[in-house]
Parts: structure tokens; C-alpha cells; sequence
DNA sequence: CATGAATGAGAGTTCATTCAT
DNA sequence: CATGAATGAACTCTCATTCAT
């Protein structure tokens, strides 16, 4: 095997240690020497591809939101109308929310805790840029709701996240019919009603 | 002063700065020693009112989701209509959510992180009762969604917490005209749509 | 109750709680609020009666040394015989450290520990003065062995700590038979032996 | 230096500290701080070594331990006569007792004390076998007296301990006239006296 | 590029002692 | 006399980070 390829898979190997001891244990309750041992590698191996706790923190989180919003608007084309748009990225990011539960659950963490510093925070909300685009033509055809993207977020969106991590824990199972009603809940909460709600 | 008062006082003071602290930095960035000093205690002294640092969060997590809870339901009364009570609790919660940023900030922190025992999560829930209750009643009476209880909080309970988080971020302000938004947004996602959807 | 009484009541569980405690833990690992609390006090109440902790296991131990031998030499006359004299004392003495196990098995912990103070030491050895007088005056009368009293001591008394730490440890029961064995081995070891060894 | 090795003593030099120290404080009155001050390296390195400080004081006990019985049997056969071997052993044991004193006080104190657990004491004890062995076999020849093995070892063994400590208090200096002597106590106390004593 | 041994700094926790009551 | 609340100091142990190999 190639030399660089080996260097490929141990950082490989650490990113993939990093979500699954955060996802268990929280970032502070995740010790270097663990993610080390997890991955295979000696501890000070980590300092060969991260800074240090905290850079090896933000690029996983960065990387794995990337993973994420790839996903997301793979198969998306600013060419479709809004409502296609918005049912066709809605649902990919249902899929992999409720499919890669590791990637989302690390997520999930990230987004609601100080773990990650503000320049990463940023980073991550950047990819998610071609949705926001959406949401604005949408708002210029009067198709959505002229509210702010935060609210649009909040109904349509995050509500998926809060199902993950319930999935997760065990309390709740999601069937393909949930998703049916999902994105109508959703897509209800974000349309624009011409006439009256 | 009373000796037991400034016993009340000393646990006051730990307690809030255990939620102001763990607001900041998160639980595990936040040592023993700095919620003393911020509550003006020996470290020794914690030991006096909290088992240990576990115990500590825990109990000041149930405490805390008791205070919004009382809040959320103080008003109520079962033998309100379905949407009366709804909107009322809903616009209560909003309330509270978005006035008492530290209580809920916290809340949010420990409702989305391994950080809190299982047996304090369930106290924490069993708070949440009468809107459950509420829900039940709504479904048999066939105003309310036939969907799990889980979805429910997803569409219409939740994403105030994901506003709260991001007007405490500073990315967004939360004006009274949004809350009318949001509640129909909310009510939206959950009624029963008898006509067409 | 008379006050005078209570007071001595309560150095009185003090003394006992802490023999137990050290007994069962050795004296680092005895904090004083247990002390207090199985004597029933409060930790400062043992401030009253007592320097520190220090003081106080040096005087407990003091005391008790003082009680041990006070039984040992309760029956003892110098008018007595040597031989008759040291085997009254020696039954006494085996009476005392296989029936009254608390005091001894404190005795023994603090005899090998440097946890008493050198000159709480010395005044417990300073108890012991009628055997070792008894035993100046059967070397003069030649009928004890005109070797050291460290030597005298390690082996006609000392076997009897062994025993008794063994006894407690439950790996061993001594019985009437035993001690005039015992008793036997003693006064050979320590008696002169004026025709052949 | 090889990396081995300077582990190697790295280790020996924590067990050497832990020795001293105990020796002059006790167990609970010596800090992991101090035992990692004498032995030249960082409190963080014992943990490299031993579990905790009990697994160090357990090791440290079962390891000297050994060190005492593989000198004291180093020379004896079971080829041997059993007055012979006991003499040799004796000599051998009374030797260590009183020359290796680092090793002798620390396993008196360990040996009376609630410091070392059930198992490790046991571990020290089962290195005793050839000696009670020998004892077996003596009693069956009916060369020594058939009374309890901790009969024996509390009057044929267990004064060197004693007189040790005693001349490590500087109370007594030990000659070896005085052996002689104490080796004829000894073995008087445990050979059977087939006619009289 | 990779490592395991080593560590200083700091974590949570305990405890002998004090003091206002 | 007696107390319980309070604490500073010190404890055991962990961990992010470094460095000789």
C-alpha cells in the first residue's frame, strides 16, 4: 500500500473515532488518549494531522457538515421550481438524517453546544448556502413564506435533527409514512398561503 | 440574617452559576472550582449541597425544567378547548423560552448532550404532563394530528428552542409579529386538517 | 443527668468511637467527622476535649495502654515469687489480649505505626514498669535469663499480639488449652536454665 | 540507555520511595506527590506503572515479599533434616530481619496494619509454604510439636520482627551472641520435649 | 511519518479545623 | 458546653501535549 494512502486512513481512522467517542461521551468526556486508542494510533500521531483537541474537533465538524450538505443537494438543480427544489433537498436531508445517525447525531452535538468555535460554526452554515438561495427565489416567485430564514429553518428543517436524536435514544421509530407527514408539516410551515392558512 | 436562609442563598448562588457557567463553556469545560468562585463558596462547600458535580447538574437540570413547566402551565386549566389550551400553553412557552434565556439556554444544552443522567431526563419529561395530556385529548376529540406525540413537540414545540438559540447568538431577533408567525406555523403542523391538507 | 456526667459520656464515645474506627481502618484513613458522628457529637465537640487528632489518638492511646495494664498487674504483688509472679501477670496479660480484642488490636495497630507521637510512646511504656522490675529481680536471683528485656518481652508477650491479631482475622481460635501451652513456651524461653539448655 | 531499561528503574525508584516512606509515615501519611518527588519523576508517571496507590502498596508488598522468602529458603533442601532446615531457615530469616531493615520494617508494618488487601496478603502468605512444609513434616516425624502452625510461627518466627523494629527504634542492638540465644528460645518453643520440658 | 513514555497543570473530592450562633 | 456550616489546603488521579527515538 501506498504511503500516502496509509496517511489517508489513520486520519480516517481519527475522524471516524472523533464522532463515535463525541457522540457517546461529549467532547470533554473524550479523551485524546481514547480517540487514539479507538483509531489505532499512538496519541501524539494526532498532532501529526490536527493542532491540537479543539482544531481536531472543528475540521470534523466542518468535513462531516460538507459530508452532509453534499448529500443534501446532490441530485438539487437551481433549475427546478422552488417547490420541487425545496421537496427534493428536504428529503435527502430527511434520508440521511435518519440513515447516517453517526454523522447526524455528531452534528446535532456540535450545533448546540460551545464546542465549536465561531469561525467553524460559520464554515458549516456556508454549505448550506444553495437552500438559502432556494428560500430566496422562493420569496421572490411568492412561493415562501417572507419570513426570516431562521424561522423557515426552525419549522421546516430543524425538526428533522430533534426526530434523529429521539430515533436514536430509542423512543421513537420513524417509518416511511412519518416522512410522508413530515415534509407536509413542513412544507405547510414554510409555503406561502395565498389565499388564507 | 437567618442560618437558614443563608444556606438558601449559598445554594441559590451555586445554582445559578452552574447555569450560567454551563451556558458558557458547556458542563465538562466547567470546573468545580470556577462555579464556586463564581458563587462566592469554597469548592468544599458545593459538597455540602450536591453529591458531586453529576449530582449537582442533574439537580439543577430538573429544578430548572420544573421553574419552565410551572411557567408553561401556570395558566392553564383542562377545561379549556383544545386550541384555547394549545395556544395558550404554546404562547407561554414562547414566553418563556425567549424572555428567560438563561433557564432556557441551559435547558437546551442539556436536552441535546449525553450530559444528564437517564433517570433526570425522565423527571424532566414527566413535567411535560398536561401538554401531553392535552395532545390526547385533542387526538380523541379529532382536533389534533393522530401522529406520535415525539412529532408533534418536533414541529410545534421545538423549533423554539432552535430560535432561542440563535436570538441568544445574536443572528436573529424575535419580534412580537414573529411570534403570531411562529404560533400558526405551530398550530398548522399539528391540527387535523379535515377538509384537504 | 448531672452536666459534669454527660460531659464525661460524651469524651467517654469518643475514646470508643475512635479505638472502633481505628480498628477498622487504621488512623489516616479514620476522618474525624466519622469519629463524631459514631460518638454521636459533632466534629467541633471533639475540640473540646481534645488538642487535634493527633492529641487525641495519643491520649486514647495512652489510656488504653493504662487500662490494659492496670488489668495486668491488678492481682501482682512484689511480695510474690518471681516464677509465681510472672506466670500471674502472663495469664493476665493473655486474659486481657484474647477477651478484650477492641483494646488490643488498638494496642497493636499503634505499637507498629508510626502513628503515635514518641513521647505518648514512652509513657505507655513507662506502664510496664512492675514486669520489667520483676524481671531485674529474678536475673538477681537467677532464675530469668540475664538477657535484654527487648528479649525478654519478644518472646514470652509478644506471641500473645500475634495470636490475637490472628484470632481477629478469624484464621485462628485460641483455647484454654492453648494458652498453657503457650504459657509453657514462654517461661522456657525466658527462664534460666541452671543445669543443661 | 536502553528505553527498557530506564524504565526499569524508573519503577524500581517509585518502589524504593514507596518503601521509605511508608517506613517513616505510614501508608495514608505518604502522598503519591511525595513518593513521585523522592523517586525523581512526575506524580502522572506512577499511573503508567501501578492502577493506583493501593495496586502500588499491594505490589511493593507482594514483591518484597518475595524478595524475603526467596532469601530466606534460597539455601535450604527438603533433603534436609527438619531441625536442620529450621535452623538454616531461621538463621537465614533472622539475617534478613535484621540486616535488611527497608524491607523488614516495611513488612511489619504492612503485616499489622489494614493497609494491603485480602488478596495480596494472601499472595505474601502462600510464599511461606516451604517453611510450613517443613513444620508438616516435623510434626509427622514427631520432631516438632503438633500445635497450630500460627502457635509456631508466633513463637519461633514472629519475635525477630519485633526485635527488629525494636532496633531500628535504636532501643536495641542486636549481636550475634544474641542470635544464638534467640535461636535457641526459638526453637525450645517448638521442638517436641519427648520426655519432660 | 510514527511512536510510547513522560509530564505539568489542573480536575473532582475530602478533611482537619474554625467560628458564629 | 455544643454545634453545624463553612473552608483552605491537600489529596488522588486524568489528560492534552511533547519529545527522544
Amino acid at each position: 500500500m501506498a504511503k500516502l494512502q496509509k496517511s489517508i486512513d489513520k486520519r480516517d481512522a481519527l475522524v471516524r473515532a472523533t464522532i463515535d467517542l463525541v457522540n457517546n461521551n461529549g467532547f470533554h468526556a473524550t479523551p485524546i488518549s481514547k480517540i487514539a486508542k479507538l483509531a489505532n494510533v499512538s496519541p501524539a500521531t494526532i498532532y501529526l494531522y490536527f493542532d491540537n483537541k479543539q482544531d481536531l474537533v472543528n475540521k470534523v465538524y466542518v468535513e462531516v457538515k460538507a459530508v452532509f450538505t453534499d448529500y443534501a443537494f446532490k441530485t438539487y438543480s437551481p433549475t427546478m421550481t422552488v417547490e420541487e427544489g425545496f421537496e427534493l433537498i428536504w428529503k435527502r436531508i430527511a434520508d440521511f438524517k435518519l440513515n447516517q445517525t453517526r454523522e447526524s447525531l455528531f452534528l446535532a452535538q456540535c450545533d448546540n453546544a460551545p464546542i465549536i468555535d465561531e469561525a467553524s460554526r460559520q464554515a458549516g452554515i456556508s454549505h448550506l448556502k444553495p437552500l438559502l438561495d432556494l428560500w430566496h427565489r422562493g420569496k421572490e416567485e411568492g412561493v415562501i413564506n417572507e419570513i426570516s430564514d431562521y424561522l423557515l429553518y426552525a419549522y421546516s428543517i430543524n425538526p428533522l435533527s430533534f426526530l434523529m436524536v429521539m430515533q436514536q435514544r430509542g423512543v421513537l421509530k420513524i417509518e416511511a409514512s412519518d416522512i410522508e407527514q413530515a415534509y407536509q408539516a413542513a412544507w405547510n410551515s414554510i409555503k406561502k398561503c395565498t389565499n388564507n392558512g
